[in-house]
DNA sequence: GGTTCTCTGCCGC
DNA sequence: GCGGCAGAGAACC
């Protein structure tokens, strides 16, 4: 229910870091998620410092890590296997009974309707106004899965459709509606938080890039590099700023707090000026 | 339902 | 900065 911890960002030396990466790769590399054991002994480490550390860089710890490789590497292969049986085996599930009984976790669905696009998956809308402009909420059954930010909502509507083609997409729903006054109440004031479960979807990578984003402190910001180098990937600065831009939680993940290394504001998915206006809100009153 | 593994808090060097 | 233990809980078989 909580996403309102991110893990703390302490420092990271760039050889740590390149130890994680590393660890990255070989859970990326293995068909069956390696032990944690195995993990440390490899890099050197024991294993409960090897979990601190990796925690630290990435946002998740190994094991979520390695099911969120796997869950990626189930994406990829519904779209090319036969059948759903052959893509739980190739993805690593050793059986496709236990991952049905896991039920949605996964996927948000079930595997057969992953494949069909996401069709017949509700997902519920709201339309609202906040110091910001026109603002879109949307929630699947696991949570807040779109934070739309614009200045008028039939192209907020658009781009959800963009983004969740195949779903069934439910507007006018008088409870939810409730729980938006909750997103805008939290979007004008980040610091007190976002009680509510996030949906997030995209590539580890992505994940790996939002969750270092989460762990950026409000008031404060961080250049794509500086991001690029917390993730053991100095020279991925262009692609974390390809995953910034992919992120559809406005403010719940802080892509507003990444800027250019000379301090100029860079983009902003939704608009420069709205970046900020963020930043301006962070920075104000509630800075400690 | 037992076993193994993960995760975290805390402490010591 | 790193290693280690204890205990709770999750995952696995």
């Amino acid at each position: 229910m909580s996403d309102s911890s991110p893990p703390a960002s302490a420092r990271i030396s760039p050889s740590q870091a390149e130890r994680i990466a590393e660890a990255c790769r070989l859970i990326a590399d293995a068909e069956r998620p390696p032990r944690l054991d195995d993990l440390a002994a490899t890099l050197g480490l024991s294993p409960w410092h090897f979990h601190r550390l990796f925690k630290a860089v990435t946002g998740l710890t190994p094991h979520a890590y390695a099911r969120a490789r796997q869950a990626e590497r189930l994406r990829i292969g519904l779209r090319s296997s036969a059948s759903v049986t052959d893509a739980l085996h190739e993805a690593g599930y050793s059986s496709s009974s236990r991952f049905y009984e896991q039920g949605d976790a996964v996927l948000g669905m079930t595997p057969t309707a992953w494949r069909a696009g996401g069709a017949e998956v509700d997902i519920r809308f709201a339309l609202g106004e906040c110091a910001l402009g026109a603002i879109l909420v949307a929630e699947s059954a696991r949570g807040i899965c779109a934070i739309l930010l614009g200045d008028d909502a039939e192209a907020l509507l658009r781009e959800l459709q963009e983004l969740f083609p195949q779903a069934e997409l439910v507007g006018d729903d008088a409870a939810f509606a409730a729980r938006v006054a909750r997103v805008i109440g939290f979007i004008e004031q980040p610091a007190i938080g976002l009680d509510l479960p996030l949906d997030i979807r995209g590539t580890v990578f992505q994940q790996r890039v939002w969750a270092a984003l989460r762990a950026i402190p409000s008031g404060s910001t961080c250049s794509y590099s500086e991001l690029a180098e917390r993730l053991g990937m100095p020279r991925a600065s262009r692609a974390v700023a390809s995953a910034c831009a992919a992120n559809k939680l406005a403010v719940a993940i802080p892509c507003h707090r990444v800027i250019r290394q000379d301090g100029s504001l860079s983009g902003y998915r939704w608009g420069l000026a709205r970046k900020q206006a963020l930043l301006d809100a962070e920075r104000g009153p509630q800075a400690t």
